[in-house]
Order: structure tokens, then C-alpha cells, then sequence
RNA sequence: CGGGGUGUAGCGCAGCCUGGUAGCGCGCUACGUUCGGGACGUAGAAGUCGGAGGUUCGAAUCCUCUCACCCCGACCA
């Protein structure tokens, strides 16, 4: 017969390894990498390589039970691949340029060069393959929990961004994008499925609109643990819920007009060796909202070559992303010497570059503005005068560029980052918020473009022999880790979620040498167990006063505490993490209900 | 890759300017006194001063080169 009970793990930190200690690392910035090496889980073996110790090995393991039972119930299958791949596969799929650096590459002693996997498109890809030729295989979601590689070119905050790192990949193969088995279906069920991963795992987090990046692919999705200290920036509409990364999220209608007055003759000032545009706004008194940044991009070969001129209120960014989709093609940051060769001016470029040079004009709404319309006057404008080391000022783009701006090589859109306070791209009236997170999980919606490349196509109904269409889902999960301690701490140390503690319960032991004190703490972890949880014995022979210490420090969501005191009333004391005052006496022979109490009310 | 910074005991640091053969705190070991929020005393152990070369009678200290690591940015997810 199969058991169906779960008994809790019972260890005592004696025989564990706990290495916790009172200062942090010099090096370390991040809350959560301070903590998870004070508190003993993780230790520094190179740049963003790291040890995971038994404390972190538990945690990084309750993670990936959440994330094997979500993934499993929603109907995908476990799996695992090799790390180390022969190079051909990455070059197959143009990757190794894409990835560029960041892919580990290793000579074997054949000669033969390998790379350490940063993802497993091209394994999975090549595997299926040879393994499926007919429609009615299809479709399959597969993944895998494993160690990735990425040669980082800064890797920072210990596990939020390591070289080496625990990742749960998933793929999935559909012969269609719509209906049943189709690629939008399951994508939507791995949405489902993330939200009850990470709603398990007791993270507060959002779901945004992304950009695919280098993993390619059209619609994806980022799950990001909310945190003031997270590198991502996050934007929201105050209206609808509508959540998107700053490199995605839209803006809504702005007015613009290229037509109004010059606010008076163009003047040309000497700016010597001012590139940036704080320098340039100081050194001519200008305020950046009134200055123009423009930025020369190039279009490759492939489609076509030339140039573009980008122009964003010089407060604003240009995001690259958004001047594709306005012009319909890729575009890159102009090498400079090139660009130079061509006639630009770089660092003192003007909008008027575009016509001189010879470039597609690109504005965005809050630059395209002849008026001044708060101020009901035309507007000032300053810019790069096109000449080295000078800049002017009261540009007006009626006087300045004239036709040029209704012709076909000028297109006005929007093509800069949102940020706090713009419109929102879903509601009228709605302005945008913006908040901070860790991406600990992506979906994606990759297409063809692996089975493409790697000519994997299947029979359909009719005999026709088609591309795959795939998805892959990503969930970081030693990034997981580093991110809930980024969420959840607070001056004394880690605060784990009943989900991701390495223990549910430290039971802290006063006097170890007292007999009855540590055969009360046996009897209540066994209990304890019985019921599931697992249980951390603290029986160090250590002063009280460290003991607790290091209780906080590591964040065990449930403390009881043996000594004499309680005892005497008959019974342990009681006292959860997130709980300021004094703990509570619960009696022996009620702690186990106690306990699970604290779970149900979580 | 650009900018800034740091390498001295397991961790945190001083010593370097002005060369004379390495020290402090925490931790660790032993003993004693302590014992409910990081105790105290006494006695100890522990360091190729990141590495290589050079200058010098003598280098942690000065010079050259080099390596590693961290932070900001670029980049990436």
C-alpha cells in the first residue's frame, strides 16, 4: 500500500551546517545577498558563483516541489537535458550571436568547442526532432529544473544575478497557435500555473507585458516579485491594472504639432567638449525638458541599410523597441565613426541632420511641439547645432526643417520610455505609476523561430509538412530565492513564508544538558513531524541571547522556546517570526494544533 | 567594455604617507565564572600581507607588471 502521509524532516543544528555570523561581507550591497551569507545559506566561490548551503538547499528545493507540482497538474512533463552542448547547436539558430559573450564556450580535447547552455531551445528542438513527426503527437509541454550558465558581463547582488544559476525551463510544441492544443492555450495555462506558483510560494508579485529579448518570439509576459530594491522597473496603469516593463509599456495619446512661431533667431553657442546632456544644459542654462536629444541609429543591411534620426525630449529616453515598431524594422545605436564618416555630428546632432544627412525622422510626441501649449508661447527649444562643440538655441521646427517634416521621412510616434505621471496606453484619462521588481519568472510565446531554423516540422492532417509552433516558460528559481529575502526581511534578518522556509519550526533548547528540556524537544518535533512540518532542533550549547539571534537571522516562520520558564507554567513558548511582542505560553500537549493554526491563518 | 574602489587570520578592519620583519575587534580552542535577546576573565591557536618581478642591507609599506573581487554605467534577463 502506498503511503500517503508526509512526515516532516526532524534535524538538529548540530549536525547540520549553519554558518552564520554577525557581519556581513564587505562586498555585498543587496539585502538579500547580506542575509543569505550572514545567515548561512549561501557562500561566494567566484563572481556570480555560489554555494548553496543546506539552509538554501532546502528552500531552493520547497521551490521547485511548488514549481513541479503546478507544472505537472498543468500538464507538463518532467525532463532533463545536459548542460554541456556541442556549439553547432547555437550557431545553428544564429545564437552564439545573439548571446554573444554571455555564452559560456569550453574547448574539449578534441578541439571540439562546447557550450555550457544558457537556455535549451536548440537541445529540446533537435531532441523532438528526431523523436516527432506527426500531428497527432503534438501538443507537449516539457521542462526541466537544472543549472544554467551565462557569462554575465557583471554579474551583482549574489543570487539575483549569478553565472551559474537553478532555472525551470518548460517548451511546449503545438501544431497551431488558436483552440484547443494550440500554443495560446497552453500559454495561458502556464500563466495560470505561474500565478499559483508564486501565490504558493507567498510572494507578492505582478504580472507584466515584456519584451521577448534575445530568446526571441512575439508575446511574453514577466512575473516580478515587488520590491523597491528590484532592477527592473515596472509600470502601471492607475486605472485598469494594466502592468508592463518600462522597455514594453505604451503611452497614450499625447497632442503634438510641429507648427508654431520661432520663439526668436537661432543662436549658435559654443558648448566645447559637452557631450552629455546635463553638462550641455548647465553649461547653456537650459533646462532639459527644453532641450532636444538626438540620437543617430542605423538600419542593417538586410534591410535595406541608411540611417534613422531618432529625437526624444532630452529629459526622456529613446527605447529601441518602440523605434522599430514605428518604423517597421530593427534598428541599432549608430557605430560612431561610421556615422561620423557619414556627416553627423555625433554629440552635437540636430533633428535637421536627418534632411542634410539624408535619414528617416523619427519624434516623439513631447518633442514634436511647436507650442508651448502651458505656457500658451511658442516653444524654446535647444539642440546640437551640427557642428562640433557648438550647440543652439530656440530651434523651431516649422523654420528649421519646413516640408521635410510632412514628408514621408518623418514620422512622429511614440518612441521613448514611459515613466510616472505619462498617460496610460489603456484608459483615457489614466495616468502611468511606476513601481520596482525582480523578474523571477518569464513566459514566452517563441513561434517558429526555432523550428524554422532547425527545420522542424511535422505531418499535419492533410500530409503537409509544417513548422512547430513553440513556447517556453522560465522560472528562475535560485533568483526566486534571493527575491523573496529581498521582499521579506527586516532589521534582525530573513522573514520566510511558511512555503519557503528551510524549517517550519525552530524549536530553540535553553539548557541542552537539562534531560527534560531536550526529551520535551524531541517529543514536540516528533509530533511536530507527524503533522508535517519540519522542525529545526536549536541545540548548540550557546548563551540564549545567540541562540535567538541567529532564530531572527535565519527567518524560521515558528519558534518554540524550551526553558524553565514556560515550563514551569507547564508548557513551551510560542512565537512566530512576524511577531513583535512576547511569544505565548501554549501547553505541551497543544502545540502541534497550535502550530497548524499558524499555518491556516497564513 | 568605460568610470570608481578594494585585496593584510574564517569575518570586519588598522598598519602603508615617513621601509626595520604584522596588530585590533568578532569568531575559534582550553579552563573558570556566567546563562531568557549576540556575557566576562585568564591562557592559547591561527596570516604565502592577492601574485610576479624590481629598488634596498632590509618591503605589507616604494616602483613596474599582473590577477581577483565589489560598486556605478554600458550590456543582459
Amino acid at each position: 500500500m502506498l503511503s500517503t502521509r508526509r512526515f516532516g524532516d526532524i534535524q538538529r543544528w548540530s549536525q547540520t551546517l549553519i554558518p552564520t555570523a554577525k557581519e556581513a561581507p564587505a562586498d555585498a550591497e543587496a539585502p538579500s545577498h547580506k542575509l543569505l551569507v550572514r545567515a548561512g545559506f549561501i557562500r561566494r566561490v567566484g563572481a556570480g558563483i555560489y554555494d548553496y548551503l543546506p539552509l538554501a538547499w532546502r528552500t531552493l528545493n520547497k521551490i521547485s516541489g511548488i514549481v513541479r507540482d503546478e507544472m505537472n497538474a498543468a500538464g507538463a512533463c518532467e525532463m532533463l537535458m545536459p548542460a554541456l552542448e556541442p556549439f553547432e547547436f547555437f550557431e545553428g539558430t544564429k545564437r552564439d550571436v545573439d548571446y554573444g559573450d554571455n555564452l559560456f564556450r569550453l574547448t574539449d580535447r578534441h578541439g571540439r568547442v562546447n557550450a555550457l547552455a544558457p537556455t535549451h531551445e536548440e537541445i529540446i528542438t533537435e531532441m523532438m526532432k528526431g523523436s516527432i513527426a506527426s500531428y497527432k503527437q503534438l501538443p507537449l509541454n516539457l521542462y526541466q529544473v537544472q543549472t544554467k550558465f551565462r557569462d554575465e558581463a557583471r554579474p551583482r547582488s549574489g543570487l539575483l544575478r549569478g553565472r551559474e544559476f537553478i532555472m525551470k525551463d518548460a517548451y511546449s510544441f503545438h501544431t497551431k497557435a488558436e483552440g484547443a492544443g494550440g500554443l495560446t492555450e497552453t500559454y495561458e495555462k502556464m500563466r495560470t500555473a505561474y500565478t499559483n506558483i508564486f501565490t504558493r510560494c507567498g510572494l507578492d508579485f505582478s504580472i507584466v507585458e515584456a519584451e521577448a529579448g534575445p530568446i526571441g518570439g512575439s508575446a511574453s509576459h514577466e512575473f516580478m516579485v515587488n520590491c523597491e530594491t528590484g532592477e527592473d522597473t515596472i509600470l502601471r496603469c492607475s486605472k485598469t491594472g494594466y502592468a508592463a516593463n518600462v522597455e514594453k509599456c505604451g503611452i497614450g495619446e499625447r497632442a503634438w504639432s510641429f507648427d508654431g512661431e520661432p520663439s526668436g533667431d537661432l543662436e549658435t553657442v559654443p558648448t566645447p567638449g559637452m557631450a552629455s546632456i546635463e553638462d550641455v544644459s548647465k553649461f547653456i542654462k537650459v533646462k532639459a525638458p527644453n532641450m532636444l536629444k538626438t540620437i543617430v541609429l542605423s538600419i542593417d543591411a538586410e534591410h535595406g541599410g541608411g540611417w534613422v534620426v531618432a529625437v526624444v525630449r532630452a529629459d526622456h529616453e529613446v527605447n529601441e523597441g518602440k523605434i522599430k515598431d514605428a518604423i517597421g524594422f530593427p534598428v541599432a545605436m549608430a557605430d560612431e565613426t561610421e556615422a561620423k564618416a557619414a556627416g553627423f555630428a555625433i554629440g552635437f546632432v540636430s533633428p535637421c541632420a536627418a534632411k542634410t544627412v539624408g535619414a528617416k525622422l523619427v519624434v516623439d510626441p513631447d518633442a514634436a511641439q511647436g507650442m508651448d501649449t502651458a505656457k500658451g508661447k511658442p516653444y524654446f527649444w535647444a539642440t546640437g547645432a551640427d557642428t562640433h562643440d557648438h550647440h543652439v538655441k530656440r530651434f523651431n521646427w516649422r523654420r528649421e526643417l519646413g516640408d521635410f517634416l510632412d514628408s514621408e521621412n518623418t514620422i512622429v510616434a511614440d518612441i521613448r520610455n514611459a515613466r510616472a505621471g505619462d498617460p496610460s496606453p489603456k484608459a483615457a484619462g489614466a495616468t502611468l505609476t511606476e513601481g520596482r521588481g525582480v523578474e523571477v519568472g518569464h513566459i514566452f510565446q517563441l513561434g517558429t523561430k526555432y523550428s524554422e531554423a532547425m527545420g522542424f516540422l511535422v505531418q499535419d492532417e492533410s500530409g503537409d509538412r509544417n513548422a512547430v509552433i513553440m513556447g517556453c516558460y522560465g522560472i528562475g528559481v535560485s533568483r526566486t530565492l534571493a527575491a523573496c529575502v529581498e521582499m521579506s526581511h527586516d532589521d534582525n534578518g530573513i522573514v520566510w513564508p511558511m512555503a519557503l522556509a528551510p524549517y517550519h519550526v525552530l524549536i530553540t533548547v535553553m539548557k541542552i544538558d537539562n534531560e527534560e528540556h531536550m526529551a520535551h524537544a524531541t517529543n514536540i518535533a516528533k509530533g511536530l513531524s507527524e503533522a508535517g512540518f519540519d522542525v529545526l532542533i536549536d541545540d548548540r550549547d550557546d548563551r540564549p541571547g545567540s541562540k535567538f539571534k541567529d532564530a531572527d537571522l535565519i527567518g524560521i516562520p515558528i519558534r518554540l522556546t524550551i526553558g524553565d520558564k514556560a515550563l514551569d507554567q507547564g508548557g513551551v513558548e510560542f512565537k512566530q517570526r512576524t511577531d513583535t511582542g512576547k511569544g505565548e505560553i501554549v501547553a505541551l500537549g497543544s502545540i502541534t494544533t497550535r502550530c497548524i493554526d499558524a499555518v491556516s491563518s497564513q
